[in-house]
DNA sequence: AGTGAAAAGTATAACCA
DNA sequence: TGGTTATACTTTTCACT
């Protein structure tokens, strides 16, 4: 079950996903509640689990890995357990940063940062060779990032 | 031009990716230096625009956007002004929260998070009375999600 | 660059309305 | 639940190696 957001729970939210590191007592001020109230119920989410994880963003061009790409991975849907040693291999694989199964044809939707096209494609041939269930696959490399983020909007509340 | 990541640096983004909550001192200990080292070497990450932000992650589900669509956008290459228009508009609608151009006919790549198929639908309507170029598009709805983060892998350095 | 210590700022926890 | 106060912790600044 869901745990009920209120207005101010919305608000806090929607700060801290623009920036963890703002003060309770400056977030206070802008939703006007005191830093204590603002405390009680940062703990609260982040007890809850609606706060997953506090995290730095790391500019991947920095970091080395300035190549993003989409592979869209089609998958044999006959075989259950392969299936599990697929998705415990992309569980393992750094370059890999999010992964959906989704409709369509048994496909698999990779977001993988990379070094440069030589180190994707090493990647994907050690995808095929270690699950014999993958049958082909479809490279997108991204010419431009317009927006990336894990954000979600903060509707207001339904009660 | 890119900064230098030495050993330490690299040790603290791996950590801070993780959990940006961690105190210098128990990162300084961790790695092997002191609070202060470390503070420094923070201060100068966030500086230079190696670690882009610090955010906190929500729960989709819990935020009432449970599904994750992605959304294979399809435009008419030869309009320039349209394009940047509708990069703008990507820009704006805070339901797609990563958007990607990439190779092909023309594409781009949407993460669009939705609270149903209605939703999606309403916005991607949206999306084609607004912005004339776009000829069609695909959809793939997410039935699982692996994995999901921005972290970038650190490698060792490379000096 | 790194260390250590003082000062300033934040978070945490106990208590009252 | 929200506010206030006291305490503990963290970051920041500074002097020194």
């Amino acid at each position: 079950m869901s745990i009920e957001l209120d207005k101010f729970d919305r608000r806090i939210l929607a700060i801290l996903q623009a920036d963890a590191r703002r003060p309770a007592e400056t977030i206070g001020a802008q939703i006007g509640l005191s830093a204590s109230a603002v405390q009680r119920r940062l703990a609260r989410l982040r007890q809850e689990g609606v706060i997953t994880a506090e995290v730095a963003i790391v500019d991947p061009v920095q970091a080395g890995r300035p190549l993003t790409v989409i592979a869209d991975v089609e998958v044999e849907r006959e075989r259950p357990e392969l299936q599990l040693r697929l998705k415990q291999w992309i569980a393992a694989e750094p370059a890999i940063q999010e992964a959906w199964y989704v409709t369509g044809e048994g496909d698999y939707v990779l977001i993988v940062a990379v070094r440069d096209v030589q180190a994707y494609e090493a990647l994907m041939h050690k995808l095929m060779v270690e699950n014999a269930n993958v049958l082909r696959f479809r490279t997108r490399v991204a010419l431009g990032t317009l927006k990336r983020g894990l954000a979600v909007p903060m509707d207001p509340p339904a009660a």
